[in-house]
DNA sequence: GCAAGGTC
């Protein structure tokens, strides 16, 4: 008996050989240089073995054997009409580069019984487990093909995964079978058509490639959208009282001591001169309360492939895409760990002692280092991630010889782990409150008593600023008390990082081609760079904008360059791993929707072109705007033009984009380097002293929030800006507010939190931890219901806003339910429910009223104590207190758990549904430069007559959809 | 000349 076990990489490989073979193994070079084939006996006992010593013989491959790619009549571009790749034939076949990864599997697989096969348990990894075995089958067709499952390189799991090998999961190897074929189809298709109808109508485009990949342009529309954000932003005056006292602190040495107002500001002058009139002529203060309270500088959680990218990015000022290609260098090295992980948690058994040993030699952190081991260590916190495959990224050596952006990498990683093994920073504030003429003020200040993790973290900022003595009943009249002016300020482009965040949280990408993504878009020239003072922002360029706002003008049911295409797509593949589809319906389904989708877009594509002109040429003022904002980079490109490859770092010239902002990695306020791209428009600059303009408008309080995101919260998520563009919003609907834990008794002081921001008596009842990236959609988990290990590659296949769904509820689709409250006027005004989380189109109907037995509802789960925990985690009752809330009803008839599109009460049809009819539809077959049938672009007779009669509306699938557009995006100016 | 997902 013999078995041949096969590891998605060389690392899980050795890592599985050293465990079954309890340390003593042979080794063979295999005929590629990175794989190796090991050796040992192992007991296997029945029913898989004998028992007695088997024959072991472990390998890996290089993640995916195979690749695939349309056949001969379709490959070449100018072979067809792009619209036949929907249907054309696809060929699978060994890349080039694998071919003796093959080799070495048919070798091995000819003297074996039995495959066994240890990729990562995920879907990608069943699906590579599957070519494993088809390759396998050449080889040896007899062999009988086993899978082992694991969830963690630890001994007992692997030698339980061994034993207990079962069958490969063909639902799963499906689901990736059509995500890969729809990608190539879809990416294919729109890449030609767009390439091929732009190049011949726009000179400067001749040679520009145009491509669209679902990743690419919803990563793009986000670029574009911050943009638009920016362009639209106006500007809001507010007036606020300031004070300011002047008192000698104990250094002997005169400060001011500035009051901050509890109203914050105003927007209505009116008012707030009529209280800061009072506050001049009675100016008297007295100090309310001096309270000093303990508080703590949390340690950063354990680092993650996103969390890397995103500080690196941000911290080290490199691309995304560079510091993983550097931190998979150093993995390969030996001296980081496997450095594509989502988990932020250490195992319990994780050996911290040795690896803090490794680090004492370091002359920067070394001392540090020693210090932990003599005691002042203390176990890393616990995210919320676990892949169940790869520990947090983490330095596995000392590596002393490493230069520039290696050396960077690594000590950002080592810091990092040296951190996270520390004592949470811990000092004092102090808070003054104060009133003058019945208006409050406060102030307060910081004594940090431990440093701790940061000393060895130099990336947290976290200064002293103590307060000068100030007693209780104390009165003092101030230095300064003045009315004065500033004004909202404009929200910054995105950072690479913002967008590394907007894309995790969206589901775009996975943790390991993230990176590359937004790489893509620079290269495709679609996004530049823009260096401003020492953050780099991504600008959309031209092209980029006249694409998206080209597109968005098109009457699309699904944007494309929205995040919920892909999204829907994630959620069919996960229908296909349960059961509850097969591939072919998914894929008939998806590429019938794209056909239509297409159909449209060839249509109206002449709309798309003309954004685009305009965008290059024309003279308007966003396009004036768009070109100065990416001026600077033109300048510094030189003589290269619109095409000529990424242009250098350097200073840049300031272009119209007012006001870049420092970066925020040093912003006090946010526990970490983590956090999403700015927060809504609401960032407020104060300037001015006292001065007198009046305005008319009766604004109540508070800082105004800007932009926001997410919609109404209406539900339909089909159009407008509602993904999780990062910015925090409450169950009202409005931007939240971020606090910190005041309770001195409480474990968590310190701690900031994201909350609502409405008086206490009002709260929804949102909370969010900061430190915690916010996310309360589950990522994963336990994808599906049937048992399977964890997955490495998690990612949401939707969102849910329900902050205390921790995922015993779900719906019929499996996805965790969605908590809302019904808002309509009516019977049911205030009751809350569960329903599935779906857009209406892909929507299971799943619908549960929180109040009542789920036994009467449709549902397949939902364990009895949805209501406990849910209700304690948003506050304990208190009623939503007619916010706006989470609204989940319909819009015709009132009722909650269906769309007004989906609505069961209306009398029409409604014509969804549709499918079939549209195959032919007479759109393939024409020449892109003139547009008649009967031959393709490159054999055109009419070329050099003009443009492609783009128009027409031929074909297609008539009987248009009754359905309204809303899309109310547009620039708002 | 297209996509996105693995991996060295």
């Amino acid at each position: 008996m013999k078995v041949l076990c096969v590891a998605e990489k060389p690392s899980i490989a050795k890592s599985i050989t050293e465990i079954l073979s309890g340390g003593r193994w042979d080794t063979r070079n295999s005929p590629h240089q990175y794989i190796r084939n090991y050796d040992f006996d192992y007991n296997l006992p029945p029913p898989l073995g004998s028992g007695r010593g088997t024959a072991f013989t472990v390998t890996a491959v290089l993640g995916h054997l195979m690749n695939s790619d349309f056949d001969d009549d379709h490959r070449k571009w100018h072979s067809c009409d792009p619209f036949t790749l929907f249907d054309a034939p696809i060929l699978t076949s060994v890349s080039k580069d694998l071919k003796k990864v093959e080799q070495n599997l048919v070798n091995e697989a000819r003297h074996a019984d039995m495959l066994m096969i240890w990729t990562d348990c995920d879907r990608e990894g069943e699906h590579i487990g599957s070519e494993v075995a088809t390759v396998c089958r050449k080889g040896n067709r007899n062999i009988i093909v086993k899978r082992a499952r694991f969830s963690a390189i630890i001994a007992a799991q692997i030698h339980k995964a061994a034993r207990e090998a079962d069958d490969l999961d063909q639902r799963q190897a499906d689901a990736v079978e059509a995500r890969m074929a729809l990608d190539l189809r879809i990416g294919a298709v729109f890449t030609r058509f767009m390439t091929m109808g732009l190049q011949v109508r726009i000179p400067e485009l001749a040679e520009q490639l145009v491509s669209y990949g679902p990743c690419q342009f919803p990563t793009l529309g986000f670029v574009v959208d911050q943009y638009n954000r920016v362009q639209s932003f106006v500007p809001e005056t507010f007036w606020y009282i300031y004070v300011g006292i002047e008192r000698t602190d104990e250094d002997g040495e005169v400060r001011t001591v500035e009051f901050k107002w509890r109203r914050n500001h105003l927007f209505d002058m009116d008012i707030a001169a009529i209280l800061y009139e009072q506050c001049a002529i009675n100016p008297e203060a007295r100090v309310l309360k001096v309270e000093t309270k303990p508080t703590t500088k949390w340690k950063p959680l354990p680092l993650t492939t996103v969390e890397l990218q995103q500080s690196g990015s941000r911290l080290l000022r490199m691309a995304p895409k560079r510091v993983l290609d550097i931190a998979e260098k150093l993995y390969q090295k030996g001296i980081l760990s496997y450095p594509r992980t989502e988990t932020d948690q250490y195992d319990r058994a994780f050996d911290f002692n040795s690896l803090i040993q490794k680090q004492t030699y370091d002359n920067q952190w070394g001392q540090y280092a020693s210090r932990l081991l003599n005691g002042e260590y203390q176990r890393p916190r616990n995210g919320k991630k676990n892949d169940k495959a790869h520990p947090p990224i983490h330095p596995t050596a000392h590596a002393g010889n490493l230069e520039g952006d290696e050396r960077r990498v690594f000590e950002l990683v080592t810091r990092r782990f040296l951190a996270s093994c520390s004592k949470n920073a811990e000092g004092k504030t102090t808070t003054v409150e104060i009133n003058i003429a019945d208006e409050f003020f406060h102030t307060s200040g910081l004594v940090i008593i431990q440093r701790n993790y940061l000393e060895v973290y130099p990336y947290d900022k976290w200064s002293d600023s103590a307060l000068p003595d100030f007693q209780e009943g104390e009165q003092f009249t101030p230095s300064v008390i003045e009315l004065k002016e500033g004004s909202t300020s404009r929200p910054n482009l995105l950072t690479e990082a913002d967008l590394v965040g907007l894309m995790d949280k969206n589901g775009i990408g996975t943790d390991a081609t993230i990176a590359e993504h937004i790489a893509k878009i620079i290269e495709r020239q679609y996004v530049l760079e823009k260096q401003e003072q020492k953050t780099k922002y991504l600008v959309p360029s031209q092209l980029g904008v006249g694409l998206i706002e080209g597109y968005n003008k098109i009457d699309f049911d699904r944007s494309l360059s929205k995040p919920h295409l892909r999204r829907e797509t994630e959620h069919r593949m996960q229908l296909v791993c349960d059961g509850a589809k097969v591939k072919r319906e998914i894929l008939d389904q998806t590429i019938d929707e794209y056909k239509e989708v297409f159909i449209k877009a060839k249509r109206d594509f002449e709309i798309v072109i003309e954004s685009v002109i305009d965008y290059l040429h024309g003279q308007g003022e966003a396009q004036e705007a768009l070109r100065a904002a990416t001026q600077a980079r033109r300048g510094r490109a030189g003589a290269r033009g619109a095409r000529g490859g990424r242009g250098g770092r350097g200073g840049g010239a300031g272009g119209a984009l007012p006001r870049g902002g420092g970066g925020n990695e040093d912003d006090d306020d946010n526990d970490g380097e983590d956090g999403g791209p700015p927060r809504g428009g609401g960032r407020t600059r104060a300037s001015g002293s006292a001065r007198g303009s009046r305005g008319t408008s009766t604004r109540g309080t508070g800082t105004r929030a800007g932009t926001g995101s997410r919609g109404g919260g209406t539900g339909n998520t089909d159009n407008g800006n509602e993904y999780d563009n990062g910015t925090k919003t409450c169950e009202c609907d409005l931007p939240a507010v971020s606090r910190t834990v005041q309770k001195a008794d409480s474990p968590h002081v310190g701690r900031q939190f994201w909350t609502c921001s409405k008086p206490q008596s009002e709260q929804c009842g949102y909370f969010d931890w900061a430190d915690e990236g916010g996310n309360h959609s589950n990522f994963g988990g336990g994808s599906s219901s049937r048992g399977q290990p964890p997955a490495k590659r998690q990612r949401p296949s939707s969102r849910n806003d329900n902050p205390g769904n921790d995922g015993d509820v779900r719906c019929n689709c499996d996805l965790e339910a969605r908590f809302g409250t019904v808002n309509k006027e009516g019977p049911n005004k205030g009751r809350q429910f569960w329903a599935c989380p779906n857009n209406p189109k892909a929507s299971c109907k799943f619908f549960q009223w929180a109040d009542e037995d789920e036994t009467t509802a449709g549902g397949p789960s939902g364990p009895s104590n949805y209501g406990n925990s849910r209700n304690n985690s948003r506050g304990g009752g208190g009623g939503d207190g007619g916010g706006v809330g989470v609204s989940g009803e319909c819009f015709k008839c009132g009722q909650a758990g269906h769309w007004s599109n989906a609505c069961p009460n209306e009398s029409t049809s409604g014509g969804f549904g549709g499918g079939g009819g549209a195959r032919s539809g007479g759109q393939a077959g024409e020449c892109f430069k003139c547009g008649e049938a009967g031959h393709w672009s490159n054999s055109c007779p009419n070329d050099g007559l003009g443009g492609p009669s783009a128009g027409g509306g031929r074909g297609g699938r008539g009987g248009g959809r009754a359905r309204g557009k809303g899309r109310g995006r547009g620039r708002g100016r």
